[in-house]
DNA sequence: TATGAATGAGTGTTCATTCAT
DNA sequence: GATGAATGAACACTCATTCAT
């Protein structure tokens, strides 16, 4: 990618979570870029593209976070909690992009076409999921409430490890997976 | 209250939780409610001390919400359940004012002030926790973790309600509070 | 006059001069008056009545205090200085008034009938100079020249002790008169 | 200058001097100026910025006006009434910026900053002055005071012939100058 | 007579977007 | 591709004025 186009990419991120699509001006994020705010409009035809663009980068970086070290072999309990710790660690250490797709997740600016091509690439979620329901290994709840709690407890544990950094370590972190664990095992 | 005053108010919810701060004009609120724009700025001298104050009252209606058949008496997962439960009824409920205490719960338009305000009043949680806590029916995990945890399966719950109403039916409902029950319990 | 109604022209009086006419608001001149911003209108049909009424007022004032000890028995000159001392020394106590005057003297603010009405009142200051004239005690200069020439040296000396008060006293006074008077005598 | 913003300064000069500083809005100077209203903020932050240029940029015309052609060799009063001359001809014919700077002199939009730099340039006069006194031509009367007559008896003359322009000639203004000039003198 | 809530046109200023260079 | 001056619609907020009490 352009140099400048990814420079605006990162000045855009960290703005709109700070202040969101409309308390951004184009004006700001060319300036923090570094760039002149004609350029912006040479790589994003308006605002609203820039966005939807952002939204597609978060999340593909999401899913390489997340699928990085997937290795289907393994027993179902540590596949999810490797899963569920990638998950975790990008929201804390990618803490503007996990921000950004938790705000902007459910927000108008974002087109559908956008959603859906992001979309797309999560289903293997469910799949793996149905997976362990099958085995019996956890509760025999409907596919979206499990997808719904597992990132509800994700979203906990980020909260907790970002008002409390100093309480990140391995043991907590695991603590926090039994936490959800336990709650969907049988 | 003034009778054009809670109008505003009530346009403002609204508007804020579905277009945002920034991204909701005063002209667009007062013409929601029915009233010309100079009202607004007799009843709330900023935007923000409009925000601000719907916060207030939004975390109010909350706090009545949640706590409205407390019974100190109960035993502690009974209580609990009825905390939780009476949390995620006004989450699917009262959408609107849900959504918007989340939205703009970490929002920078929210002075600390208010924040202060209306945690305040929040505090009894905490040492309710701890109660259970020490009577050794719950993991021992820090208070902090547990609130969030609690508040993120919440999230959860809210979330599937709201996507499959449907569903929405007091067994599911209760398998979803054994959710984080079981997350919870020893 | 209404009590309320004074307090609202001395208000005015002060804030005018101090911020102009439209930076003055009719709320803040009510305030200042310490009456209801209805009350202002109850008194005066429009902001723009009340600015006229007041510059009624002021140039009643300044009538009031230039002609107070006039004596027609007097020498030409003892006359005029009289006349010249007690218009500086109004300018100088009753610094609102006087400014206010000059300030709104040419604004289209007042309207050509509140200025004739207040003007008519002026026209003996040119009779009587006519008189020194023909007497030949002064210059043969035209009325106009004369007058504006009075208004200015006023002007100075008023600007003068204002900024340097602590040299009023009666030989300095005398000084600033001589100026005026070695000026236009022959 | 830039183009537009010139002929935003000649628009403003216009207006404030008419209508003054309030009653003067932003879209009709751009209008005046036949630029867009972003056009002003684009080229002057705030509308105060705008007047306080402008005050400096008049400043500076009228020091440019007065001491063209200053000639230090010549006689105490011939350089003064040079002086004298030069800046009452800049009141007849420059009027609106004479009248802007005398309007604005005084008020709270001009910066106390933006005032020191336009006052620095202007110190010569006194120290101009203080020579002729020396030489016991004229009275020996404090400098301010001689200022402010100066000022005044320049303030008259621009005020009678602007309100009687065929009587202006050099016989006339000549008259005017020695109405100050056998003032001053011993 | 006095009040102050309500009004809506108008204000200073911002901002996404365009376009000539 | 990159720039930044220029645009004018839209924004938060103000204000003279009205009117029911």
């Amino acid at each position: 990618m352009n140099e400048k186009k990814q420079l605006l990419l990162n000045a855009a991120l960290k703005l709109f979570v700070e202040k969101g699509f409309h308390g951004t001006s184009t004006s700001e994020i060319a300036k923090t870029a570094g760039v002149a705010t004609g350029t912006l409009f040479h790589h994003f035809k308006t605002k609203q593209e820039l966005i939807n663009s952002l939204y597609l980068y978060t999340k593909e970086q999401l899913l390489i976070a997340i699928t990085i070290d997937y290795q289907d072999s393994e027993q179902f309990k540590s596949n999810l909690k490797r899963l569920w710790l990638n998950f975790t660690h990008f929201g804390i250490e990618k803490s503007d992009m996990y921000q950004f797709i938790i705000i902007f997740h459910s927000s108008p600016y974002i087109t559908s076409l956008t959603k859906e091509q992001a979309e797309t690439r999560f289903d293997d979620l469910l799949t793996f999921y149905r997976k362990g329901i099958e085995n019996q290994e956890i509760k025999t709840v409907k596919d979206e409430m499990m997808v719904e709690f597992f990132l509800g407890t994700i979203f906990s544990t980020v909260n907790y490890f970002t008002k409390h950094p100093e309480r990140l370590n391995e043991k907590n972190m695991n603590l926090s997976f039994e936490l959800f664990w336990d709650g969907i095992s049988k």
